[in-house]
DNA sequence: TGTACATCAGTGAACGCGCGTTCACTGATGTAC
DNA sequence: TGTACATCAGTGAACGCGCGTTCACTGATGTAC
């Protein structure tokens, strides 16, 4: 990778992106040892900067962590986005492909799925981390939405409950059997083809007339 | 606490239980500062001996945690297997109450839940952390093939699906939802409502003939 | 256009600390006879 | 029953190491005039 604004490799006095650098370096770190093996001096030695530097951007460890993983709702919340797709071809599919870039997501990105969920860093650590992690569901929420809209008026669920059923499915299937590290579990088929069953499954459950 | 083999918090040169007194340590020093946040030192402080004794009983650190984490799946079967219950009153009401149990669990074992998925420890990193864990999911596979079989034998979903489906979704509630630490989201439900309005929309899929 | 000055990002040396790990040792326990 | 001995769990001192954090500093940058 490269900073644009900056000749290549070449720094002088000041860095002019250093608090990039730190995220990108804590990023790497936590890809390599988990959300728990990165210190603070580490994300400065491997920035090029003196250990005492990072505090002129974050007030500790945990302010970083907590950033790295408001960066990973960010790109979280645009990938499922982009899988939604405004409910094409027809909502049924693209919520499919929600729950598909769920798994891909923690597949692709583990370190920033382990920032996001994994390193003991509470939800609302920041009101920005908070605010962005809201935003991620908020895309699960709208889908939800126009999925339940297919469904007869009488008995058409609330789209939170199912946006919640869904998170909490993708989230177990992910964080079990689809996640980029070592703590994944085997699995007898791809966790693609489990969510998908689930999900079927699932919608019939919903198309069904809960009294018959 | 008390060791009851030995008088009470007097001891010689040899302590007696120094393992078992270790992966207790090590299992309070996890549920106050999570998995990554205690040190094979401080077990070995908090148990009252030197820091070199530990060696004489884990190879690591890490031989700690896995260990932690393989008592905490032997509880977690016996845990699930009594909520089970061979399937008493009914074979889905009981299912309901492992969905149940394994909220609780996690809830009301953090330390153990935390050891157990979320520490960095490999679920193969050793055999016995292996069987343990294999033996925590075969009581979710045995209620499962007790629920299908009550199903007309043409749409009889394979055990082993259900059991994973309802594995990743409990995991899912209980990860995001029903922790009993910090990184707990807020719910506008309780956890367990949300599992079993999931559950009972699942089983009304699972009975609906899939072609209609 | 040039100069003086304020700002502030990054330095590097220093501190105390706890950790992991090793080592030759010590002393409690149990058992062979 | 008593004694000699083997075993091995726990000691404590020592080592080098990296971390977090502070501090007075330095020098690059941008801007007021």
């Amino acid at each position: 990778m490269s900073w644009h604004k900056k000749d290549e490799g070449r720094r002088g006095y000041h860095h002019g992106h250093l608090r990039e650098a730190l995220i990108k370096a804590a990023l790497d770190l936590i890809g390599e040892k988990g959300p728990a093996g990165f210190s603070f001096a580490e994300a400065a030695r491997s920035a090029g900067v003196s250990a005492a530097a990072p505090y002129r951007h974050f007030r500790d460890r945990d302010a970083l962590v907590a950033e790295v993983a408001r960066q990973g709702f960010e790109r979280f919340s645009a990938f499922l986005a982009n899988a939604w797709s405004d409910g094409a071809p027809d909502p049924v599919t693209a919520f499919d492909n929600v729950g598909r870039a769920y798994l891909a997501f923690a597949r692709t990105e583990p370190a920033y799925y382990a920032a996001m969920f994994e390193a003991q860093v509470a939800p609302d650590a920041t009101p920005e981390l908070a605010k962005a992690a809201d935003e991620a569901f908020a895309v699960l929420q709208r889908a939800a939405e126009a999925m339940v809209a297919r469904l007869p008026k009488e008995r058409r669920p609330p789209a939170r409950m199912v946006s919640l059923h869904m998170w909490s499915f993708a989230h177990g299937i992910a964080s079990l059997f689809a996640r980029g590290d070592a703590a994944r579990r085997k699995l007898p088929m791809t966790p693609e083809e489990l969510l998908e069953a689930g999900f079927l499954i699932y919608l019939d459950g919903l198309g069904k007339d809960p009294k018959s």
